[in-house]
DNA sequence: GTCCTATTGAGAACTATTCTCATTAATAAA
DNA sequence: TTTATTAATGAGAATAGTTCTCAATAGGAC
């Protein structure tokens, strides 16, 4: 295993410490086959790639692991609908927020994140009318669009 | 029961036999539940208000007509993120499009529907611009909006 | 190295949803 | 109105994604 001063300059460890979550084998295995992707991995996908990294890993520790790093906000976690619960890195990617089209007929997810800046300033501006209509603390948002992919579409 | 020519006259009779589907007695109790309701109720809410319309309703029947009720475009949809699918009349209603604020902690919906006409026309636009981009055919979306209420801030 | 306790693996338990199948009833046709 | 067709139903079993339990382990502060 990685000694100590090696785990310390792991890019989330000072995150996970200032919550007081331990840098375990395998929350490090579950960042890394995040990290290594730019795909939206349910459990059991995370699960089997976790594994070859630490083969003795259990279900329940990726579903626990999952859940607490949503809420630290190291991951995004987010439902397609077809109760297939899906999760991806929130940081240390190209570029991370972002929004989705989904296909409704192969569940296909495409990421969507070349935000012009007046599309950010809309948003940021919805937000604050938003807030104040409602009383709302606004935290993040979840846009995605629902349709057709071409390889559905031409099939 | 209610004899035929009434059944004719029921708000979406038409849409149904569209459908080849028949206006049945659950059916129609279900569509009576969400029609009086402005709350997003999921199944097992959907169920017990039904059952006091018709007794004997079976819970798979609600979930076979949810299904069939979103897939022909009645009733929408949506996962909240903890496991409890709620559904809500798409049309017939105040407003019928909208988008959600959903306070994180006490998972309560708030509908937002009050768009600008801007508001209508930024998205028009981003879905014209994402349509050609990404080959992919917009038909609807979902914009939800993740934070604290009023309540839940002050607690 | 010692100690505290957060975290783990294994599998049982839970729960929302879907499936099966014999029976019933909505509707079109006669 | 009666009949025929077959979509739809209720009951309960089955499935699958997720959470829980608990004794054992290991991260990391000291
Ligand atoms: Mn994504
Ligand atoms: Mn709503
Ligand atoms: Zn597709
Ligand atoms: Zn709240």
């Amino acid at each position: 295993m990685r000694n100590l001063r090696d785990k310390k300059t792991f890019w989330c460890y000072e995150k996970l410490s200032k919550c007081c979550c331990r840098l375990t084998k395998p929350r490090h295995a579950i960042l890394d086959v995040l990290s290594a992707t730019e795909k939206h991995l349910n459990a059991e996908q995370i699960y089997k790639s976790a594994s070859r990294i630490e083969p003795n890993i259990g279900l329940a520790t990726i579903y626990r692991n999952l859940e607490l790093l949503v809420n630290i906000g190291l991951v995004w976690k987010f439902e397609t609908g077809n109760s297939k619960t899906v999760y991806e890195l929130a940081e240390c990617r190209h570029e991370s927020h972002h929004h989705h089209l989904i296909c409704k007929k192969c569940n296909s997810i495409i990421d969507y994140s070349g935000f012009r800046d007046n599309e950010k300033d809309f948003i940021r501006r919805r937000e604050e009318m938003l807030s104040k209509k409602y009383d709302f603390k606004i935290q993040n948002h979840c846009i995605d669009f629902y349709g057709l992919c071409a390889k559905c579409r031409n099939a």
